[in-house]
DNA sequence: CCGTATTTGTCCGTATGTATG
DNA sequence: ACATACATACGGACAAATACG
Protein backbone atom coordinates (compact mmCIF):
# COMPACT_ATOMS: atom_id res chain seq x y z
CA UNK A 1 0.00 0.00 0.00
CA UNK A 2 1.48 3.32 -1.14
CA UNK A 3 1.30 6.45 0.56
CA UNK A 4 -1.13 8.16 -1.55
CA UNK A 5 -3.62 4.93 -1.26
CA UNK A 6 -3.38 5.37 2.89
CA UNK A 7 -3.73 9.30 2.91
CA UNK A 8 -7.53 8.53 0.59
CA UNK A 9 -8.69 5.90 2.62
CA UNK A 10 -8.25 6.66 6.26
CA UNK A 11 -9.62 9.67 6.51
CA UNK A 12 -9.95 9.16 9.90
CA UNK A 13 -6.95 9.94 10.88
CA UNK A 14 -5.20 13.54 10.67
CA UNK A 15 -2.48 14.00 7.93
CA UNK A 16 0.50 14.85 10.36
CA UNK A 17 -0.77 11.47 12.03
CA UNK A 18 -0.37 10.08 8.77
CA UNK A 19 2.86 11.57 7.82
CA UNK A 20 4.38 10.33 11.62
CA UNK A 21 3.06 6.96 11.08
CA UNK A 22 4.70 6.64 7.43
CA UNK A 23 8.05 7.95 8.27
CA UNK A 24 8.21 6.19 11.38
CA UNK A 25 8.33 2.95 9.42
CA UNK A 26 10.50 4.32 6.90
CA UNK A 27 13.20 4.87 9.85
CA UNK A 28 12.49 1.56 11.55
CA UNK A 29 12.74 -0.28 8.65
CA UNK A 30 16.06 1.41 7.49
CA UNK A 31 14.89 3.14 4.42
CA UNK A 32 15.99 6.08 6.11
CA UNK A 33 19.23 5.90 8.10
CA UNK A 34 20.85 7.25 11.10
CA UNK A 35 22.18 10.48 9.88
CA UNK A 36 19.67 11.31 6.72
CA UNK A 37 18.39 14.34 6.63
CA UNK A 38 14.49 15.00 6.21
CA UNK A 39 13.77 17.92 3.80
CA UNK A 40 10.08 19.41 4.39
CA UNK A 41 10.47 20.05 0.55
CA UNK A 42 11.16 16.47 -1.02
CA UNK A 43 8.51 14.81 1.84
CA UNK A 44 6.31 17.16 0.75
CA UNK A 45 6.04 16.26 -2.77
CA UNK A 46 7.14 12.89 -1.99
CA UNK A 47 3.82 12.50 0.23
CA UNK A 48 1.69 14.72 -1.57
CA UNK A 49 1.03 17.11 1.25
CA UNK A 50 1.64 20.74 1.95
CA UNK A 51 4.66 21.21 4.60
CA UNK A 52 2.55 21.91 7.25
CA UNK A 53 1.65 18.54 8.50
CA UNK A 54 5.18 17.55 7.36
CA UNK A 55 6.44 19.82 10.43
CA UNK A 56 4.02 18.65 13.17
CA UNK A 57 4.95 15.25 12.08
CA UNK A 58 8.66 16.25 12.76
CA UNK A 59 7.69 17.55 16.46
CA UNK A 60 6.37 14.21 17.12
CA UNK A 61 9.26 12.09 15.80
CA UNK A 62 11.55 14.37 17.97
CA UNK A 63 9.34 13.53 21.27
CA UNK A 64 9.82 10.03 20.46
CA UNK A 65 13.45 10.48 20.44
CA UNK A 66 13.63 9.31 16.19
CA UNK A 67 14.97 12.52 14.94
CA UNK A 68 16.49 15.54 16.16
CA UNK A 69 16.11 18.79 15.38
CA UNK A 70 18.43 21.59 14.51
CA UNK A 71 17.00 25.27 14.51
CA UNK A 72 17.38 26.68 11.05
CA UNK A 73 19.10 23.48 9.71
CA UNK A 74 16.64 21.19 9.59
CA UNK A 75 15.86 17.63 10.87
CA UNK A 76 17.84 14.58 10.85
CA UNK A 77 17.28 10.89 11.83
CA UNK A 78 19.25 10.53 15.31
CA UNK A 79 22.04 8.91 15.82
CA UNK A 80 23.05 6.76 19.02
CA UNK A 81 26.31 6.72 20.54
CA UNK A 82 26.90 3.24 21.95
CA UNK A 83 27.07 4.70 25.53
CA UNK A 84 23.25 6.28 24.85
CA UNK A 85 22.54 2.69 23.16
CA UNK A 86 23.77 1.07 25.92
CA UNK A 87 21.83 3.21 28.81
CA UNK A 88 18.01 2.41 26.86
CA UNK A 89 19.21 -1.01 26.88
CA UNK A 90 19.51 -0.80 30.61
CA UNK A 91 16.35 1.21 31.02
CA UNK A 92 14.50 -1.86 28.46
CA UNK A 93 15.78 -4.52 30.86
CA UNK A 94 14.69 -2.89 33.93
CA UNK A 95 10.96 -2.55 31.79
CA UNK A 96 11.48 -6.44 30.81
CA UNK A 97 12.09 -7.20 34.12
CA UNK A 98 8.65 -5.83 35.32
CA UNK A 99 6.79 -7.26 32.24
CA UNK A 100 7.61 -11.17 33.63
CA UNK A 101 7.52 -10.28 37.18
CA UNK A 102 3.82 -9.29 35.89
CA UNK A 103 3.40 -12.05 33.24
CA UNK A 104 4.35 -14.70 35.81
CA UNK A 105 1.59 -13.92 38.07
CA UNK A 106 -0.63 -14.46 35.37
CA UNK A 107 0.49 -17.90 33.83
CA UNK A 108 -3.56 -18.50 32.28
CA UNK A 109 -2.88 -14.83 30.29
CA UNK A 110 0.50 -16.24 28.69
CA UNK A 111 -1.28 -19.54 28.25
CA UNK A 112 -4.26 -18.36 26.08
CA UNK A 113 -2.45 -15.80 23.74
CA UNK A 114 -0.81 -16.36 20.49
CA UNK A 115 2.57 -16.45 21.95
CA UNK A 116 3.09 -20.13 21.62
CA UNK A 117 2.30 -19.99 18.09
CA UNK A 118 4.54 -16.96 17.52
CA UNK A 119 7.06 -18.96 19.08
CA UNK A 120 7.03 -21.99 17.09
CA UNK A 121 6.63 -19.94 13.46
CA UNK A 122 9.82 -17.98 14.74
CA UNK A 123 11.17 -21.79 15.15
CA UNK A 124 10.69 -22.59 12.01
CA UNK A 125 12.16 -19.57 10.51
CA UNK A 126 15.00 -20.20 12.43
CA UNK A 127 15.28 -23.94 11.01
CA UNK A 128 14.93 -22.04 7.79
CA UNK A 129 17.54 -19.87 8.33
CA UNK A 130 15.59 -16.59 7.46
CA UNK A 131 17.30 -14.15 9.60
CA UNK A 132 15.26 -11.10 8.76
CA UNK A 133 11.70 -12.94 9.17
CA UNK A 134 13.37 -14.55 12.67
CA UNK A 135 14.07 -11.43 14.12
CA UNK A 136 10.99 -8.99 13.23
CA UNK A 137 8.98 -12.52 14.99
CA UNK A 138 11.50 -11.90 18.00
CA UNK A 139 10.66 -8.47 18.10
CA UNK A 140 7.53 -9.47 18.00
CA UNK A 141 7.43 -11.37 20.86
CA UNK A 142 9.18 -9.50 22.98
CA UNK A 143 6.58 -6.91 22.41
CA UNK A 144 3.70 -9.35 22.78
CA UNK A 145 5.03 -9.74 26.49
CA UNK A 146 4.75 -6.26 26.58
CA UNK A 147 1.63 -5.81 25.58
CA UNK A 148 -0.18 -8.91 27.87
CA UNK A 149 1.35 -7.26 30.66
CA UNK A 150 -1.65 -5.28 30.55
CA UNK A 151 0.22 -1.88 31.54
CA UNK A 152 -0.16 0.05 28.61
CA UNK A 153 2.24 2.80 29.84
CA UNK A 154 4.72 -0.01 30.13
CA UNK A 155 3.87 -0.68 26.91
CA UNK A 156 4.36 2.54 25.18
CA UNK A 157 7.74 3.20 26.99
CA UNK A 158 9.24 -0.37 25.98
CA UNK A 159 8.19 0.16 22.00
CA UNK A 160 9.82 3.61 22.40
CA UNK A 161 12.92 2.52 24.01
CA UNK A 162 12.91 -0.81 21.07
CA UNK A 163 12.34 1.72 18.75
CA UNK A 164 15.53 3.75 19.67
CA UNK A 165 17.40 0.24 19.42
CA UNK A 166 16.49 -0.14 16.13
CA UNK A 167 17.69 3.09 15.11
CA UNK A 168 21.12 2.07 16.71
CA UNK A 169 20.94 -1.45 14.86
CA UNK A 170 20.62 0.27 11.74
CA UNK A 171 22.97 2.86 11.91
CA UNK A 172 25.56 0.06 12.49
CA UNK A 173 24.72 -2.12 9.67
CA UNK A 174 23.02 -4.61 11.45
CA UNK A 175 22.11 -7.73 9.40
CA UNK A 176 23.18 -10.65 12.30
CA UNK A 177 24.01 -13.59 9.86
CA UNK A 178 25.14 -15.31 13.27
CA UNK A 179 23.27 -18.63 12.89
CA UNK A 180 24.26 -19.54 16.27
CA UNK A 181 22.81 -16.53 18.10
CA UNK A 182 19.82 -17.03 16.26
CA UNK A 183 19.57 -20.45 17.48
CA UNK A 184 20.35 -19.20 21.01
CA UNK A 185 17.88 -16.65 20.69
CA UNK A 186 14.94 -18.69 19.89
CA UNK A 187 15.91 -21.21 22.28
CA UNK A 188 15.94 -18.44 25.32
CA UNK A 189 12.14 -17.62 24.10
CA UNK A 190 10.98 -20.94 23.87
CA UNK A 191 12.47 -21.26 28.18
CA UNK A 192 10.91 -18.20 28.78
CA UNK A 193 7.38 -19.31 27.77
CA UNK A 194 7.77 -22.24 29.85
CA UNK A 195 8.73 -20.44 32.62
CA UNK A 196 6.22 -18.00 32.29
CA UNK A 197 3.59 -20.74 31.67
CA UNK A 198 4.49 -22.56 35.21
CA UNK A 199 4.77 -19.27 36.44
CA UNK A 200 8.32 -19.49 37.86
CA UNK A 201 9.17 -15.63 38.26
CA UNK A 202 12.82 -16.10 39.26
CA UNK A 203 13.31 -18.73 36.44
CA UNK A 204 11.72 -16.77 34.15
CA UNK A 205 14.50 -13.83 34.83
CA UNK A 206 17.48 -15.76 35.06
CA UNK A 207 16.66 -16.71 31.58
CA UNK A 208 15.27 -12.99 30.28
CA UNK A 209 18.52 -11.65 32.14
CA UNK A 210 20.63 -14.03 30.22
CA UNK A 211 18.86 -13.70 26.77
CA UNK A 212 19.60 -9.55 27.24
CA UNK A 213 22.91 -9.86 28.04
CA UNK A 214 23.74 -11.75 25.22
CA UNK A 215 21.79 -9.36 23.25
CA UNK A 216 23.57 -6.49 24.41
CA UNK A 217 26.79 -7.76 24.11
CA UNK A 218 25.94 -8.32 20.48
CA UNK A 219 25.21 -4.99 20.31
CA UNK A 220 28.79 -3.72 21.63
CA UNK A 221 30.11 -5.95 19.44
CA UNK A 222 27.90 -4.71 16.40
CA UNK A 223 29.33 -0.73 17.17
CA UNK A 224 33.41 -1.97 17.22
CA UNK A 225 32.81 -3.49 13.76
CA UNK A 226 30.92 -0.21 12.61
CA UNK A 227 33.76 1.79 14.04
CA UNK A 228 36.25 -0.41 12.46
CA UNK A 229 34.36 0.06 9.17
CA UNK A 230 34.44 3.73 9.23
CA UNK A 231 38.24 3.75 9.80
CA UNK B 1 9.24 36.64 33.23
CA UNK B 2 6.50 36.78 30.51
CA UNK B 3 6.68 34.78 27.75
CA UNK B 4 6.57 37.65 25.65
CA UNK B 5 9.84 38.35 27.14
CA UNK B 6 10.73 35.06 26.65
CA UNK B 7 10.07 35.26 22.98
CA UNK B 8 12.36 38.13 22.44
CA UNK B 9 15.39 36.95 24.58
CA UNK B 10 15.88 33.55 23.82
CA UNK B 11 16.21 33.26 19.89
CA UNK B 12 18.13 30.92 20.22
CA UNK B 13 14.99 28.50 20.10
CA UNK B 14 12.02 27.93 17.46
CA UNK B 15 8.86 29.21 18.32
CA UNK B 16 7.34 26.04 18.63
CA UNK B 17 9.67 24.85 21.20
CA UNK B 18 9.34 28.15 23.04
CA UNK B 19 5.44 27.37 23.16
CA UNK B 20 6.26 23.94 24.00
CA UNK B 21 7.79 25.22 27.06
CA UNK B 22 5.66 27.47 27.96
CA UNK B 23 2.17 25.12 27.59
CA UNK B 24 4.19 22.66 29.57
CA UNK B 25 4.65 24.61 32.45
CA UNK B 26 0.79 25.71 32.40
CA UNK B 27 -0.31 22.14 32.82
CA UNK B 28 2.63 21.22 35.11
CA UNK B 29 1.54 23.76 37.82
CA UNK B 30 -1.95 23.83 36.96
CA UNK B 31 -2.90 26.81 35.39
CA UNK B 32 -4.19 23.94 32.74
CA UNK B 33 -6.18 21.74 34.60
CA UNK B 34 -7.11 18.04 32.75
CA UNK B 35 -9.93 18.40 30.47
CA UNK B 36 -9.55 22.10 30.17
CA UNK B 37 -9.83 22.74 26.19
CA UNK B 38 -6.41 24.20 24.01
CA UNK B 39 -7.72 26.76 22.04
CA UNK B 40 -5.55 27.74 18.85
CA UNK B 41 -6.72 31.01 18.60
CA UNK B 42 -6.92 31.79 22.01
CA UNK B 43 -3.61 30.76 22.26
CA UNK B 44 -2.01 32.61 19.39
CA UNK B 45 -3.15 35.90 20.73
CA UNK B 46 -2.01 35.14 24.65
CA UNK B 47 1.55 34.35 23.69
CA UNK B 48 2.06 36.35 20.33
CA UNK B 49 2.53 34.09 17.72
CA UNK B 50 0.29 32.15 14.65
CA UNK B 51 -1.37 29.36 14.55
CA UNK B 52 1.57 27.30 13.01
CA UNK B 53 3.95 26.84 15.68
CA UNK B 54 1.39 26.31 18.48
CA UNK B 55 0.12 23.37 16.22
CA UNK B 56 3.72 22.15 16.24
CA UNK B 57 3.62 22.48 19.88
CA UNK B 58 0.30 20.66 20.40
CA UNK B 59 2.12 17.26 18.80
CA UNK B 60 5.25 17.27 21.23
CA UNK B 61 2.72 17.52 24.14
CA UNK B 62 0.57 14.78 22.87
CA UNK B 63 3.73 12.51 22.23
CA UNK B 64 4.71 13.69 25.96
CA UNK B 65 1.14 11.89 26.77
CA UNK B 66 0.24 15.73 28.50
CA UNK B 67 -2.69 16.21 25.84
CA UNK B 68 -4.97 14.26 23.62
CA UNK B 69 -5.96 15.52 20.03
CA UNK B 70 -9.31 14.71 18.89
CA UNK B 71 -9.45 15.22 14.96
CA UNK B 72 -11.49 18.09 13.97
CA UNK B 73 -12.33 19.35 17.37
CA UNK B 74 -9.40 19.91 19.06
CA UNK B 75 -7.03 19.54 22.17
CA UNK B 76 -7.78 19.40 25.92
CA UNK B 77 -5.30 18.78 28.59
CA UNK B 78 -5.19 14.55 29.27
CA UNK B 79 -7.63 13.51 31.98
CA UNK B 80 -6.05 10.26 33.91
CA UNK B 81 -8.17 7.73 35.23
CA UNK B 82 -6.95 5.72 38.59
CA UNK B 83 -6.04 2.78 36.61
CA UNK B 84 -3.53 4.67 33.81
CA UNK B 85 -2.22 6.59 37.00
CA UNK B 86 -1.72 2.89 38.62
CA UNK B 87 -0.26 1.66 35.80
CA UNK B 88 2.29 5.16 35.53
CA UNK B 89 2.98 4.33 39.07
CA UNK B 90 4.09 0.75 38.61
CA UNK B 91 6.93 1.87 35.85
CA UNK B 92 7.99 4.98 37.51
CA UNK B 93 8.47 2.11 40.97
CA UNK B 94 10.27 -0.23 38.29
CA UNK B 95 12.88 2.88 36.88
CA UNK B 96 13.48 4.37 40.53
CA UNK B 97 14.23 1.23 41.47
CA UNK B 98 16.98 0.96 38.48
CA UNK B 99 17.60 4.51 40.21
CA UNK B 100 18.76 3.58 43.40
CA UNK B 101 20.09 -0.01 42.20
CA UNK B 102 22.76 2.26 39.96
CA UNK B 103 23.64 4.80 43.09
CA UNK B 104 23.81 2.57 45.68
CA UNK B 105 26.91 1.46 43.42
CA UNK B 106 28.73 5.02 43.61
CA UNK B 107 28.07 6.04 46.66
CA UNK B 108 30.65 9.22 46.78
CA UNK B 109 28.88 10.24 43.40
CA UNK B 110 25.60 10.80 45.93
CA UNK B 111 27.80 12.39 48.77
CA UNK B 112 29.60 14.70 46.35
CA UNK B 113 25.88 16.05 44.77
CA UNK B 114 23.97 18.77 46.31
CA UNK B 115 21.11 16.19 47.24
CA UNK B 116 21.70 17.02 51.05
CA UNK B 117 21.30 20.40 50.78
CA UNK B 118 18.28 19.68 48.93
CA UNK B 119 17.43 16.97 52.02
CA UNK B 120 17.98 19.63 55.00
CA UNK B 121 15.87 22.46 52.68
CA UNK B 122 13.26 20.29 52.31
CA UNK B 123 13.12 19.13 56.04
CA UNK B 124 12.75 22.80 57.19
CA UNK B 125 9.63 23.38 54.90
CA UNK B 126 8.26 20.33 56.26
CA UNK B 127 9.17 21.88 59.79
CA UNK B 128 7.41 25.10 58.80
CA UNK B 129 4.55 23.37 57.67
CA UNK B 130 5.27 24.43 53.92
CA UNK B 131 3.39 21.96 51.98
CA UNK B 132 4.15 23.79 48.50
CA UNK B 133 7.95 24.37 48.98
CA UNK B 134 8.33 21.17 50.45
CA UNK B 135 6.15 18.83 47.94
CA UNK B 136 7.95 20.67 45.06
CA UNK B 137 11.73 19.84 46.85
CA UNK B 138 10.31 16.55 47.03
CA UNK B 139 9.94 15.99 43.40
CA UNK B 140 13.37 17.59 43.19
CA UNK B 141 14.98 14.98 45.33
CA UNK B 142 13.66 12.23 43.30
CA UNK B 143 14.40 14.02 40.27
CA UNK B 144 18.08 14.76 41.04
CA UNK B 145 18.36 10.41 42.05
CA UNK B 146 17.44 9.79 38.58
CA UNK B 147 20.03 12.54 37.54
CA UNK B 148 22.62 11.31 39.40
CA UNK B 149 22.32 7.85 37.50
CA UNK B 150 24.16 9.20 35.07
CA UNK B 151 21.69 7.68 32.40
CA UNK B 152 20.18 10.70 30.27
CA UNK B 153 17.52 7.69 28.90
CA UNK B 154 16.46 6.32 32.43
CA UNK B 155 15.99 10.46 33.59
CA UNK B 156 13.99 11.49 30.51
CA UNK B 157 11.31 8.10 30.91
CA UNK B 158 11.29 9.73 34.83
CA UNK B 159 10.33 13.04 34.02
CA UNK B 160 8.46 12.15 31.75
CA UNK B 161 6.20 9.90 33.90
CA UNK B 162 6.75 12.18 36.69
CA UNK B 163 5.24 14.66 34.63
CA UNK B 164 1.98 12.26 33.67
CA UNK B 165 1.66 11.94 37.17
CA UNK B 166 1.47 15.50 38.47
CA UNK B 167 -1.73 15.40 35.90
CA UNK B 168 -3.35 13.45 37.89
CA UNK B 169 -2.84 15.06 41.30
CA UNK B 170 -4.21 18.50 39.42
CA UNK B 171 -6.99 16.26 38.48
CA UNK B 172 -8.01 15.15 41.65
CA UNK B 173 -7.34 19.10 43.41
CA UNK B 174 -4.12 17.51 44.82
CA UNK B 175 -2.69 19.99 47.72
CA UNK B 176 -1.99 17.10 49.97
CA UNK B 177 -2.50 18.87 53.39
CA UNK B 178 -1.41 16.13 56.12
CA UNK B 179 1.14 17.09 58.16
CA UNK B 180 2.13 13.45 59.04
CA UNK B 181 2.69 12.24 55.93
CA UNK B 182 4.53 15.44 54.94
CA UNK B 183 6.91 14.45 57.68
CA UNK B 184 7.09 11.14 56.71
CA UNK B 185 8.22 11.62 53.46
CA UNK B 186 11.17 13.64 54.15
CA UNK B 187 12.13 10.79 57.00
CA UNK B 188 11.97 8.49 54.03
CA UNK B 189 14.35 10.51 51.64
CA UNK B 190 17.01 10.83 54.76
CA UNK B 191 16.68 7.33 55.18
CA UNK B 192 17.06 6.27 52.09
CA UNK B 193 20.08 9.45 51.45
CA UNK B 194 21.63 7.74 54.27
CA UNK B 195 21.35 4.25 52.37
CA UNK B 196 22.79 5.13 49.25
CA UNK B 197 25.76 6.98 50.85
CA UNK B 198 26.50 4.18 52.63
CA UNK B 199 25.96 1.94 49.49
CA UNK B 200 23.15 -0.59 50.52
CA UNK B 201 21.05 -1.53 47.68
CA UNK B 202 18.79 -3.60 49.49
CA UNK B 203 17.86 -1.24 52.79
CA UNK B 204 17.75 1.83 50.22
CA UNK B 205 15.34 -0.22 48.26
CA UNK B 206 13.31 -1.56 50.92
CA UNK B 207 13.28 2.57 52.25
CA UNK B 208 12.31 3.51 48.60
CA UNK B 209 9.62 1.03 48.42
CA UNK B 210 7.53 1.69 51.32
CA UNK B 211 8.20 5.39 50.62
CA UNK B 212 6.40 4.87 47.06
CA UNK B 213 3.80 2.67 47.92
CA UNK B 214 2.44 4.94 50.61
CA UNK B 215 2.86 7.50 47.52
CA UNK B 216 0.60 5.46 45.49
CA UNK B 217 -1.72 4.99 48.48
CA UNK B 218 -2.41 8.44 49.05
CA UNK B 219 -2.99 8.53 45.10
CA UNK B 220 -5.71 6.19 45.45
CA UNK B 221 -7.01 7.80 48.46
CA UNK B 222 -6.86 11.27 46.55
CA UNK B 223 -9.05 9.75 43.74
CA UNK B 224 -12.01 8.38 45.98
CA UNK B 225 -12.04 11.42 47.39
CA UNK B 226 -12.14 13.72 44.31
CA UNK B 227 -15.09 11.24 43.08
CA UNK B 228 -17.31 12.04 46.11
CA UNK B 229 -16.35 15.37 45.04
CA UNK B 230 -17.99 14.58 41.90
CA UNK B 231 -21.49 13.16 42.95
C1' DC C 1 34.38 37.95 1.93
C1' DC C 2 30.23 38.40 -0.82
C1' DG C 3 26.18 36.98 -3.57
C1' DT C 4 23.15 33.43 -4.71
C1' DA C 5 20.47 29.26 -4.15
C1' DT C 6 18.28 26.45 -1.00
C1' DT C 7 16.06 25.35 3.24
C1' DT C 8 13.69 26.36 7.25
C1' DG C 9 10.59 29.66 10.10
C1' DT C 10 6.46 32.09 10.42
C1' DC C 11 2.11 33.90 9.17
C1' DC C 12 -2.37 34.15 7.03
C1' DG C 13 -6.29 32.76 4.03
C1' DT C 14 -9.55 29.37 2.73
C1' DA C 15 -11.84 24.91 3.15
C1' DT C 16 -13.90 21.64 6.04
C1' DG C 17 -15.76 19.72 9.93
C1' DT C 18 -18.34 20.23 14.51
C1' DA C 19 -21.44 22.06 17.99
C1' DT C 20 -25.53 24.81 18.98
C1' DG C 21 -29.66 27.58 18.46
C1' DA D 1 -33.70 19.06 10.58
C1' DC D 2 -31.32 23.26 9.15
C1' DA D 3 -28.69 27.23 9.36
C1' DT D 4 -25.26 29.74 11.67
C1' DA D 5 -21.13 30.38 14.40
C1' DC D 6 -16.86 28.75 15.52
C1' DA D 7 -12.98 25.71 15.68
C1' DT D 8 -9.60 23.04 13.37
C1' DA D 9 -7.06 21.34 8.86
C1' DC D 10 -4.47 22.31 5.32
C1' DG D 11 -2.14 24.86 1.81
C1' DG D 12 0.51 28.63 0.03
C1' DA D 13 3.23 33.04 0.41
C1' DC D 14 6.71 35.69 2.39
C1' DA D 15 10.72 36.44 5.59
C1' DA D 16 14.97 34.84 7.64
C1' DA D 17 18.82 31.92 8.19
C1' DT D 18 22.17 28.86 6.29
C1' DA D 19 25.24 26.60 2.87
C1' DC D 20 28.00 26.99 -1.11
C1' DG D 21 30.42 28.71 -4.97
Amino acid sequence: MTFAATLDLLKKQSLPTLVLDELEHMIRDGRLRPGDPLRENTLSEQLGVSRGPIREAFRSLAEKGLVRVEKNRGVFVRTISLSEADAIFEVRMALEHLIIEKLAEMPSRVQHSTLYALLTESEARAAQSDYAGCHALNLEFHEMLAQLSGNATLLETYQRLVNELALFRHQAHAASRNTESLRRSVADHRALYEALVVGDPDQAWRILQGHLQASRQRLRILFSEESVRLT
